[in-house]
DNA sequence: GCGTAACCGAGACGGTACGTCCCGTCTTGAT
DNA sequence: ATCAAGACGGGACGTACCGTCTCGGTTACGC
């Protein structure tokens, strides 16, 4: 169990989750087939278990006093650990299986989205704490703000993840909350 | 080659892009395999090819006179056509396929992502052509901050593509684009 | 123990020796697959334990006073016994098995063939002591003659074992085992 | 397809018919195993193919101008060709194979017992022609005397099959047809 | 009457082969 | 001459059992 997971990591760096292949995780591991399945319905899931963690370890909550801080060290923490390394790849990878596998859709929202959002929305929560944006700003537009365009980018790789991008995209955002007291988005039709 | 993208999108239509092969593909179109691969080098390819130029027709470049309307309009002519349908499944499949396949991803980045914005785009440069922004905003990042949320959602499906979210996201954006000129966020801290 | 050997024989009757695995008997049984292992070291002893006794049983030694009487009751009883029955599609099942495993055909050897043969060797014996035949007759042919020709039948299935067949057999048996002290073939000639 | 005969013939003889493997045939041949799977439905009709025609080439029909030379020839042929062979050991395990597979045994019964038949008939039927014995003499029952034994034999292996077998089945069965015009089967009940 | 050992059900484990599905290429026969 | 039809070598799939191996829980025995 161990020993696979091992296995998958390896195989994953390697290259990559499209060449990953259930029979060579078994054999690698010194694993028979059935027990990888006995306990990973998909090679979906075993992936995300073996990319699983460490992830979240790489990208922690920063705290740096602001949100406009906060924002820029979570997208550029991001960035780091994705852009360009074996993480990155595994990431999309998975992201593509999970569109085709419903099941393992189900697990990503729970273990990996949930998880990663529930931790990021403390950003939003402690700058509404300290009154830079209104109370009832919707942490999840934001949060979506805020890393939409980076998937958006790793995913299309149309443009490259710069970091004057993400002080671009931060910028805009953080902009977008603070000016506002007066007149909601309620007068569009 | 009518035949076959006809036969492509019937699969793609009911089974989705997953269950896509170029065999049960020939099949149905009563044509050989080894004509299907003369014309498409792979099923993303083809997928591509018969999901087309539907999606530019359907999610044409709105014009209604003001930076905030064309963007709502252009959001949400793009979640009517995505969500839950058929084309957003497609859509997300090949984006799935487009992550292990780096010939695809260049055809995708040519004639899907190119095309679409740089259509798009014309969105920002007549808000600059009206003041309504600043000539030196990027055009690029406003374009990730307006789809990027949006793929975000679509892609991970942990929230909704609701109205409300739309207008979220064109709200914050818009603030932050036409707020700058009088100064900058650092004053409110 | 009594339970698995019922298990073994409801899968041998329902779906005959092929179908047998240690798997189903174990579970059946409500027994570990250790627990079967410890008692019978293949599937093919076990079933032949299963099988065991019953064939004999249904296939007594007859003693109708002639040889020729006795080799048709012994002949027809066996074809009863076997003849489009679950214990005729054990027998070729488990003689089937015996092929395959040299330890098996050890113990069908010497717990069915020996077992049989001793028995059936009495017919000839009475015969022999009823003067019926010569002394010097190698029984253990007449036994082949009588039987070989039945198992050829039932496991070739290349026509049906018909009590006009059974009589054939003995007859050409009988009379060939009968002539011979009067004279030899060659005078026919 | 020659290769994968050739391929299934080598496994055969070095090591039996139970170790026999579609995917070690297939890789052997440098063939995939779902061509193998194309033009043989099963192990046994494959193993069957290989072991073929040789198994007739290697026991022509005798022709010693009498019945009883004919028929121990015919038997002494078999005993060679069988007895302590690999074709032999092919033997025992297709016949148990068919034991299992009701496909094969059609194909067994039409392809090897009927051509085998057909042609050993012929001794038969030459001895009748020769008046050596009774026109009504039930050939198939003859066939089942001389060869049941023989298979009987081979496939418990209770006794060895040797050259005074072989004239003892063939001596018992000669003169079983050859004495009596008088006196038949009938009276018996 | 209470530990303690033997037993045994349950089933996980490393393996092997199964038969199937597609891949992308290559051959063939009819139009 | 083109192309549908589909055979081909290949590789992975997910499944079924194999025979071995821990695990606990339950008896039943000796103290």
């Amino acid at each position: 169990m161990q020993a696979t997971l091992q296995a998958t990591t390896e195989i994953l760096e390697e290259r990559g989750f499209a060449a990953l292949t259930i029979e060579e995780v078994a054999n690698r591991a010194g694993v028979g087939k059935a027990t990888v399945y006995r306990w990973w319905s998909s090679k979906g899931t075993l992936a995300f278990d073996a990319f699983g963690a460490r992830f979240l370890e790489r990208h922690p909550l920063p705290d740096t006093g602001s949100l406009e801080g906060d924002l820029l060290a979570a997208l550029r923490s991001w960035i780091t650990v994705v852009d360009g390394t074996t993480t990155g790849r595994v990431l999309t990878g998975l992201l593509a299986e999970v569109q085709r596998d419903p099941e393992l859709a189900d697990e990503w929202r729970q273990r990996f989205v949930g998880v990663v959002r529930t931790q990021q929305m403390i950003m939003i929560e402690r700058a509404i704490a300290r009154s830079e944006i209104s109370a009832d700003c919707d942490s999840n537009v934001v949060l979506d703000l805020l890393y939409g365009p980076a998937y958006h980018r790793l995913l299309h790789s149309h443009l490259p993840l710069t970091d004057e991008f993400a002080r671009h995209v931060v910028d805009i955002i953080v902009r977008g909350l603070t000016v506002g007291d007066v007149g909601t988005h309620e007068e569009l039709s």
